[in-house]
DNA sequence: AATATATCAGAACAATTGTTCACAGTCAAG
DNA sequence: CTTGACTGTGAACAATTGTTCTGATATATT
């Protein structure tokens, strides 16, 4: 059985924290003497030797022989149970999407690769490369704002900011962005193909489907992949 | 006027694809050494001289006498326009929200701090730091899983992930979850005191709002600070 | 033609940094 | 009491790494 000295587990904490906190301020890691330096220790094997614990233990992870190459695994909560997880924070890769745009029902997307002019807009929306899985190629993404109450059918709000896929078509049950060349007007609906025709489902359950005979009358211009309604 | 050689813009180019996709792997930045390998430059100098001028230009920042310190500023986009921007990448601080529960209408919602015992869950939510801005203290907020219909009003649907922010009374105009004794359910709401009653507005215009007299019947659970929803 | 910048190598240097070894005191378990 | 893990220092070493200097050729601008 391993004992444990009371230093030990303090010590590790105040590593992990230490860490945390330095990559957070750096972006990269300290070294094996700044570590020393700021958990009171002088010597350099001392500090190697819990890292190599913490190592061990899984929370850290180093390449031999390189400089501030620790990499932070997992948050450190020592012997704590772990059935109450607290918010963890660490570095991952962020998408920054400029909003392009606004939704107005009245009018088609725009969308990224035409010859429209984009101007730079202030606004962007970040979104972790891990919640956009599975939703194909990051580069065909885009994000419109929602302006007005037009799309209230599809449970999207004024100022809603919406993760399109670009698409010109669709699989049964996407939500997809259509413009309708009869009604002269963006929406936003689930989609179905059911053969003989195409029914244009809106998301609240109290509103009924559209139906449409003619395919030509829908332009799918995006498939929704994520929305996002910041308050 | 500054001139540029032919090889410049390249190597620039390379060199800032090379730290991004070596950051991505390896979580540090490449040492000078590396950087010229793998650009074919077989001088130090050289790449010291590249990267003072990807300095000088933005893209990047290093900590004097600091090894493998190179930070990453923004995406190279060379002589390109400026008003297409593309999707940019990089680093930045995530919280990890594990999704505590999920909100049902027949019951008030669950409040981290509780005595009750949550499990861990496999889903979590990842949000950028950068979006939570100006939301208060990040311990006090935690993220529900909304199952059925019951929150259609409130513009959010099943399968909705909501942040919350703990709190027992609210602003005017601010979303809230609220435990209505009476009717024994908890509904998502705005939140309006308009002295002699409060008025909780559903989110959906086309709906009309709900007076409630006593105040004691109404609990506020959390204010709503974002909504995500996931396709 | 003169000048400035770009291009490039090589070496030397100094600083940073990871690794390892020797040594030693403390403390709990077998 | 011996063993082994924990706690700790100090030094020495080697490797990595950033910095700087010399020197050289090329190329476009003035």
């Amino acid at each position: 059985m391993a004992r444990k000295g009371k230093m030990m587990e303090e010590r590790h904490q105040k590593i992990m924290k230490y860490l945390v906190d330095y990559q957070l301020t750096n972006q990269y890691s300290p070294s094996i003497r700044e570590i020393g330096d700021h958990i009171g220790v002088k010597s350099t094997s001392l500090v190697d030797y819990y890292l190599r614990q913490l190592t061990e233990m899984g929370y850290i992870d180093r390449d031999e022989r390189v400089s501030r190459s620790i990499r932070i695994l997992r948050e450190y909560n020592g012997d704590r149970q772990g059935n109450v997880r607290s918010i963890q924070y660490s570095r991952q890769d962020v998408l920054s999407f400029p909003v392009l745009g606004r939704i107005v029902a009245s009018e088609p997307i725009p969308v990224p690769g035409s010859d429209l002019a984009y101007f730079d807009s202030e606004s962007s929306v970040e979104i972790p490369r891990k919640m956009l899985a599975g939703h194909g190629k990051e580069s065909d993404l885009f994000v419109l704002e929602v302006s007005g109450d037009s799309m209230v059918d599809a449970m999207i709000n004024d100022g809603d900011k919406v993760v399109f896929r670009q698409a010109n078509k669709a699989s049964n049950g996407d939500m997809v962005a259509v413009w309708l060349a009869n009604n002269e007007e963006t929406t936003l609906k689930y989609f179905y193909n059911e053969g003989s025709r195409i029914r244009l489902q809106p998301a609240n359950p109290t509103m009924q489907p559209i139906y449409i005979n003619d395919p030509k009358q829908v332009r799918i211009m995006g498939k929704v992949v994520m929305v996002i309604r910041n308050l």
